[in-house]
DNA sequence: ACCTGAACACCGTTCAAGT
DNA sequence: ACCTGAACACCGTTCAAGT
């Protein structure tokens, strides 16, 4: 019988190690979003070389640190509470959470900043994962004919980068909330206004 | 009489270092967005220390090397081809032309996002600069009733943030002018959309 | 297999010493 | 006044040597 988890097997040291860094980053990350991979792996108490095998650039280790984060997001959009909304309310409501995410753990919004980059090689799963949530609303929206259909959830998603430019330390509900508003009014069909 | 320039009268091999620093910046920056501080000193061949005194941070020597781009930039904004536009037709027409210059120009695109970090006190004269120029677009169009009156050109800078993502080397056209379409749209007030 | 940690080339930044 | 450039503390990254 093989491992039920997809993932492949580690010795069990390295995936110690593996668990430790990330519970470390996290924490580290969470606490100042620049804080060096050389400090992380110290705290973690490992070598720096370990660091790397593990996380070969900066990226795969913030987007390991939040997948947790990142996922309890998505999982967000296809929960009840959203789904019972009507499609652009609930992709209104869930852009909402969004922000709320990445202002309270400033390294978040390093993770999701990264996804939001452009150069496509490089978007890892946090990207994929995005756009899949980001598709589950707007396909909603777009079926009811409340939404645009010409629109990617790429293009949202680089629609509502803006919110990880906000100042988490400033007043940022009304400006994030206006632009909320604006984008998701771009979205909606002429017919969507007119109604 | 006093000097006919606000700006203060430096000493002659000041101001010299000064403008070979910005002439070297420019190009080393153009040509990699992420060039050190310590190799411009170098290519400049002034010592760490010049480059310092003239710029204390970054920021401040991205933005004045790249202060003549963003100058035409905002020029632009009321320049005739743009102001014989229809207002809302014009705001976008300049924010192709802002596309097209940030793509053109990888450390320019440095600059704008410079502009538009959010800590305030940390923004410098590109924010202001870019600000009013959006707020003279922005203000025809509102005062013409076809655009929104509850955002401010603050706002639309934010809203148009998704520019300095997109990757130069891609095919970038299409997704910026539908992100465009989506921004301008929804600057829009009902009663144009109806129109 | 995996880990360690010294070592390397570099970075931003400072500051005593010069002119 | 202004400049130099060595020096400092740090960074990301590598890799021989260990287990």
């Amino acid at each position: 019988m093989p491992e039920p988890k997809t993932e492949v097997k580690k010795r069990a040291d390295a995936q110690a190690n593996y668990d430790r860094i990330l519970s470390v980053a996290l924490e580290a990350l969470t606490a100042d979003p620049d804080a060096s991979l050389n400090s992380i792996a110290k705290a973690a108490g490992v070598g720096a070389g370990t660091l790397y095998r593990h996380f070969p650039t900066r990226d795969h280790l913030v987007v390991a640190a939040y997948r947790h984060e990142v996922q309890e997001l998505v999982d967000a959009a296809s929960s009840p509470w959203i789904t019972a909304l009507p499609p652009t309310v609930a992709l209104r409501t869930w852009f909402d959470r969004m922000a709320q995410y990445g202002m309270t753990k400033a390294g978040l919004m390093e993770a999701l900043e990264a996804a939001t980059k452009s150069v496509p090689f490089e978007r890892g799963e946090i990207h994929e994962v995005l756009t899949s949530a980001i598709a589950l609303l707007l396909e909603r929206g777009q079926q009811a004919g409340e939404l645009r259909a010409d629109l990617t959830a790429e293009d949202v998603l680089l629609a509502v980068g803006f919110l990880w430019r906000l100042d988490p330390a400033s007043d940022w509900r009304p400006q994030a909330a206006r632009l909320l508003d604006l984008v998701v009014d771009g979205l909606r069909t002429a017919a969507a206004v007119r109604a």
